[in-house]
DNA sequence: AAATAAACATGAGCGTGCTCATTGTTGTTG
DNA sequence: CAACAACAATGAGCACGCTCATGTTTATTT
């Protein structure tokens, strides 16, 4: 009986390799439309300044089914950051020559492709990558997934930070050093909002900076006591 | 005529030292009752849990009447935190006994003290301390103010460090120390927040480890290049 | 004491993010 | 094809934080 049911012919069939039916392609369609007007909106009237009822208006779509899409309105704004997070670590996977730089050179290359990623949300993004520091709690079901952002973060990190390690650039640190760089990329980050120095030159002066400080001080310091 | 305003006798007349009139001791007592009321639904229920109608229920106020007391509902929030950066300020001004301890000490005193004065606040302080790093905007009319407790409790950290430099007991840093500290102490909080052992053991133990680690690396390493 | 002004309290009402019972649509089964 | 089941869209409606025109109380002036 169960056996048979992928036997069947039907309309739509689901068998890998055919077209996705109606159904899917409707859902694909209406979320693009609703990443597209969201993404306009939130960088012309910023976060809080954008409605969900305009969002969804401008989508097409009645108000309650944008929150089929997406639980709720800080999940959509943090769609964009994750896409940032994941976009760098495809980068950096594709960056041969960035292989053979120092240390410093490589975070600072992160974090500046970061940055630039997410400098057109500069407005908003600072309210949702605050909040994924905050522990989870029943009443804000967001965290769970910016945990889960944080951690990928997290670990890719540590990748970087061994690859140091092994070529002795940096004494061995462990978990806490990808810990560390987690919470001084935050510090950047609330600088890089405050900076009000065309291009952000500011930030990336302190970037360089304290990046080589600090490589520097490990080295000269030594790590395990 | 504008002289003689201050001639007149009237019912509640506001020379120093005379009793403050009706108006005064009213809103004094209408503003400790918000106070008291939203403490205790705010440790019961958290903040998102708590609404501010049921605030100005139990205080006995129209539900507009709160808002003559507190811009907004994070605004009586951050009421509490800043209390203990306020009260954490004065502690350290009288315990003498720790001048002669090494920074390290000091500091693990410090972040001890403000940890146990928001440990019964635990889970809804997370909310405002991440907050108060964020840039100002028209949209959140409290990081004004958020603002000015964070420039307090930089300039109180900076004095500690400064004293530290003095002794020669950690090289010069000026602003970027204290900077620097408060996003160290930012990562403490947020570790706290998502430590589940008795007593804040783990966190307890981090903070030893780190500081002596800190201070001895940089110590070491020195600071100038 | 009466009249006026200033400060304060009030609560109906606004726009918000979000929910949920209902209706409509697509896919599956006999 | 008809009947059914699974899924998705809908929008009236909820509770929320917050505002503001209006009324009330306290202070000052005449």
């Amino acid at each position: 009986m169960s056996m048979l049911k992928i036997m069947k012919s039907s309309p739509t069939p689901k068998q890998a390799g055919s077209q996705p039916g109606k159904r899917t392609r409707n859902k694909d369609a209406t979320r693009k439309r609703i990443l597209a007007v969201a993404l306009e909106l939130f960088r012309k009237k910023g976060i809080a300044g954008t409605t969900t009822r305009e969002i969804s208006r401008r989508a097409g779509i009645a108000e309650g089914t944008l929150f089929n899409y997406f639980e709720t309105k800080e999940d959509l704004a943090l769609y964009f950051f994750q896409q940032g997070t994941e976009e760098v670590i495809r980068w950096y996977g594709h960056e041969k020559r960035l292989r053979s730089a120092p240390v410093a050179e490589r975070l600072f290359a992160i974090i500046q492709r970061q940055l630039d990623y997410i400098a057109p949300y500069e407005d908003f993004i600072g309210a949702v990558i605050f909040r994924s520091l905050q522990p989870r709690s029943k009443l804000n079901p967001l965290s769970l997934e910016s945990q889960e952002l944080r951690l990928k973060f997290l670990r890719f990190i540590r990748e970087v930070l061994a690859e140091a390690e092994d070529r002795r650039e940096i004494p061995a640190m462990g978990e806490l050093g990808a810990y560390a760089f987690g919470l001084y990329y935050l510090g950047i980050v609330a600088y890089w909002l405050h900076d009000p120095t065309p291009g952000k030159e500011r930030t990336l002066a302190l970037l360089d900076r304290s990046l080589k400080l600090g490589t520097q001080l490990l080295k000269k310091g030594g790590w395990e006591w």
